[in-house]
DNA sequence: CATGAATGAGGGTTCATTCAT
DNA sequence: GATGAATGAACCCTCATTCAT
């Protein structure tokens, strides 16, 4: 729903609200329950919705190193565009540590991420671990976003080089 | 005080209760009340009594790339030995942006910490914001922390010299 | 309905659910409105049909002594065979309490009774009464209904030679 | 809580309302969950206070025939007195059938009085179990109660002299 | 005739806060 | 200064009922 990702975007899960999420959505808060019977079914359900969005930021072709730097490049656009979904996504972590339902959405999403950043990272799993970092560091401070992120692949592109 | 710090940690936010936090002291719920008039006030003290132990992290001495190297490992060390204060900083993030108060304070502590990365990266500001960054997003991993940002602290000591 | 009655034998009017009546009959909740148009009319013909075995357990033929003592046991026997109808019919009385509807109901019915009992107790009202109160009293408990209104006959018959 | 038991014997169990209750008592609903954390446990306190009066409904002294004939005396005045702690307490009887907390209660109360009866009716348990179920019956019927409950005590006398 | 989406009043419960003691 | 009784707003959820299909 909607209305529930940006009230937990603006407010937090600690401000989410069913009335308002409802009143926002122009239906009738008895209605949320026809669709969803708890209030954690909703969470759960946004959750999945909001996690999707990162399958596709791994692009296809070209080098490694060239991949990686697009995908932290669309990775900070996204950032830039959409805000809200990254906000939500910190939320998300956070609630992740107390609720092992979300918890098991969250792992199951980061373990695809780790898989595709292994194969632009040669299998380092310590510089695929601080991509995953960084990212996660700057998701709530879009103006910094893009230019961290591409230092970042600067900084693993440089590296990579003198080392070869 | 120490029973929120640790609620908070524990339950989040969304899940600090001001009875249990009394029961945990070991005092009763209105005596809470007599030294913080508002459940705000408490959450403002316990914050900026969260935020303190990062004023000390930037070593003196020696120079700027040991002085970085030192730093991230003393973070390192903290997020192993104290996760729940990285996990209560990473919650004071988030509700900062939806409570003024705290941006405020906030907005102080990160000030600093920038002020001293500054000195440690040649006014780089766009380095500044990738450790704090990666800082920031490694903070919820503690078994990551050393290595991630031993691996960081390396790639800009690397790429420092390489340039000089 | 007979899943409305066995709900009510089970849950008390208490729990008595619209829903969980049509789930158990294998249809929709809806559907149940386009014969019963509210809640009330179905417990009125479930009240309606709970009070009709009532009507037959008073034998024809014989001595007014032997008819009693057959129509406590046909009773006794009821309350063991049927034990759900007797606790609706004590949910009844007890909702007759507060529900005119169903007291003119169950006063129609307890009316045919009583006159019935008085062709068998020589029209003595406080024997029927007795009896009456005997069985509703020992309506809930299957495993004493026959010792209970058996004892009951006999105590009547040896009163009634005695006196004659 | 009066107010409680007011309402039970008023709407049932059916029909007990927190709020309402509360509003009875003069009182804000809140407070009713300071005293009794939860519905259920008001519930306990009040079945609990329902059925002490039982206690003392068997008188001492005289013979065996007499105490009986008292007791019953005692009932049926009380059933006069104060009809709503009979209607309450047939209420209880079939919550009971749901309700082990209250059953585990009235298990206790009944075993009492049957062990009372029993000394009265000369260990002769299918009277106990007439007593019982009369009593039962005629409670909801104040104005039946002392005729048909004489009648009852006088049977048993009667019966108990021809056998003597 | 049957469905299921939608409603809204009301249920028990929670919780920060206040106030008399 | 410390307590605990009392408050009231707000929460999630339930349920009989309605209405468009």
């Amino acid at each position: 729903m909607e209305a529930t990702f940006r009230s937990i975007a603006h407010h937090g899960f600690e401000g989410l609200r069913l009335r308002e999420v409802a009143a926002t959505a122009g239906i009738d808060h008895s209605t949320l329950h026809h669709y969803f019977p708890t209030k954690q079914d909703m969470i759960v359900a946004v959750v999945e919705r909001a996690t999707v969005p990162l399958y596709t930021t791994i692009p296809a072709g070209s080098s490694p190193g060239d991949r990686l730097r697009d995908h932290l490049r669309i990775l900070a656009e996204m950032i830039e565009t959409e805000p809200d979904l990254f906000v939500v996504l910190a939320e998300i972590d956070l609630r992740a540590r107390r609720d092992p339902g979300i918890r098991a959405i969250l792992d199951r999403v980061e373990a695809g991420w780790r898989l595709g950043l292994e194969h632009l990272l040669d299998r380092d799993t310590t510089r695929v671990e601080l991509v995953i970092a960084t990212v996660k560091g700057v998701r709530l401070d879009p103006p910094l976003a893009r230019e961290v992120l591409g230092h970042l692949a600067s900084l693993l592109a440089k590296a990579n080089s003198s080392e070869g």
